[in-house]
DNA sequence: TATGAATGAGCCTTCATTCAT
DNA sequence: CATGAATGAAGGCTCATTCAT
């Protein structure tokens, strides 16, 4: 049963990715899914909730890994390598990155006010993650954290006409020294003057 | 019956703004133009023509306009100064901004070959535009113009849930500033090594 | 188009008297009516709008015609023969009879305040036209509409298994003979005491 | 597992009454018993079944009770008592009531041959009990049962949207009478000319 | 025995599109 | 030229029922 459901997961993300939301239609996925129609109604009641699934949980696999513990001299984390990393995963998993787009504006439509989530989630991670391991003042780098989640959705939807992962990775790398250096800008400015 | 395209064309924006592609139905567009359903088969023989109209147009109202022999002594254009101008516009034109993401993620399934188009063609009259005005090697914008595109998109995308003119505002110039200092370190290097 | 409307009445008439508003499915209505599925739903934009429609429909054909400036010497109409005659009509159109019930317990649950209406209208239009033609207060006739439409209702209910038109006509007569001469009662009270 | 059973048909008396024959789906009725989906056609191999047991319940409550024995002084029991009593029952028991016609019209579809026993039982009993209690012709009985019972019928449906239980009794009663006279009007009829 | 899981059949509705006028 | 009328195809969903455990 629990397993049931995550093949719908995944045929969903795949079949968004081909069709859209807009072709998504409940045939296809079960299909997809190597399942009979009505068994999809019998896991998720209604389409709609296998889509918020699906994008939910897009959001949690787009999260870093919390790494406290991980002993070790580690290069530390910053706002940029958490966009590199981010932008890995999702070059990994095209269906997915496609998937997540599409999902943020129906969701956007259907539900404004759960569609943000993924993202301040996502937000908050990257922030809190930081700040702890650097022991920092929060403000430090939430502008820096959200100009890189607006990077990556450009470059997200950038790459989908372009296909080239290298590039992708290259302009991903600029953003990411960008944002970087502006939480060291802000990191000066916060020595200056405490 | 030119008058009732461009009046087909701006209910097609209104509706696919609300409803998504998904839901900007042939029936929901006529009754937003006021025209009868059959009408819109007798302006476009399918529906999909009249959205790759819709996103054609959209791309060329995106473009600045040429200034050349609008005289005076402005200020310089920078690649900075063009993605401001085209948050601007997006944010003055909100039914476009969404209009323009929903169609690009659906032609680019429909038809990929075509969906890129608009994109080039921004980029490359930011680029003519900046050679032309500083009489400058191409190469040196390049890089900076698709990073500010690429930052459009993410700054739209996050824009639709936030919707807070200003905070898109200040982040567009946080990056408008970035790119252009990206350009202005090339320029360096320019001289330099020519 | 209107035509087409009558077509699918009649149909639906014919598919609920023999499946009941539970088993008159749009599929076999547009089948009873030689139509399209689609038609169907061109014509009446739900399927319970098409009931409505029948169920207004029966209620009006059941109401006796307006008889004023047909001159002559007719024996004066009373309640007990407009029971006698809306039997007859009944008895003479099965399906309408039997999808008239049907409907009624439909519509009271879809929408109670739908439902009584006929009823009403068919009461008054009696009650109106007995005080008109005799000139007589409308108090004399109100009780013995309600229990003429009450017999009605219970012999239409009882001809459904029994399919015996005569017995039925024959209990008709007994109830018209009774509530009429309720009215004579009532009429001889008022001659007393006016 | 008999307890069982007489859950599943109170909850089936309660949803029918509720959603009609129509809505009175298996999940439903098992929701409505607290019970899981599949006991019910651990129960009832099919929901017609459930249904056809209900009918017949209903029927048999509706049945007056045998009084022989019951000693004393009372008033002798009437066509009109009896009519006057069901009707109370059926105000009583207001869920009962709706089903009951609306399961008569399903049933009567369904097996026509079945549909009529329950009233034929009841007719059967009246006239028995009445035929017993004051040791008279079976004949004297009939006409005003069955003309008793389609007045039942007659008034619970109009009970149906009008929900006035007094009016309701009232007109009962006003049948009841009349039935009663014409049983008088046969018994001298009979002495007369026996 | 009792029930969670599963499903084939069918329902109502909407869609883009065509066609006759 | 313009449009009311019409429809084949497909979509989301629910239902009664079965079956493995």
């Amino acid at each position: 049963m629990e397993q049931r459901k995550d093949e719908f997961v995944e045929a969903a993300v795949a079949v968004i990715a081909e069709h859209g939301v807009r072709g998504a239609t409940t045939r296809r996925i079960a299909e997809a899914a190597g399942a009979p129609l009505a068994s999809l109604h019998y896991c998720f009641n209604r389409k709609e909730d296998l889509f918020v699934e699906v994008f939910t949980r897009i959001g949690v696999l787009l999260v870093p890994a919390d790494q406290t513990g991980t002993a070790g001299t580690r290069s530390p984390r910053t706002v940029g390598t958490f966009l590199c990393s981010a932008m890995d995963w999702l070059l990994a998993n095209e269906n997915y990155a496609i998937a997540q787009v599409d999902l943020y504006l129906w969701l956007l439509r259907k539900d404004p006010d759960k569609a943000p989530r993924p993202y301040e989630i996502l937000a908050d991670t990257w922030i809190r993650l930081l700040t702890q391991e650097q022991d920092e003042p929060r403000e430090l780098f939430v502008e820096a954290t959200w100009l890189a989640i607006s990077a990556m959705d450009g470059l997200t939807l950038q790459w989908f006409y372009q296909r080239d992962d290298e590039r992708t990775r290259h302009y991903a790398r600029i953003h990411a020294d960008f944002v970087d250096r502006l939480v060291e800008q802000g990191r000066k400015a916060l020595v200056r003057s405490p």
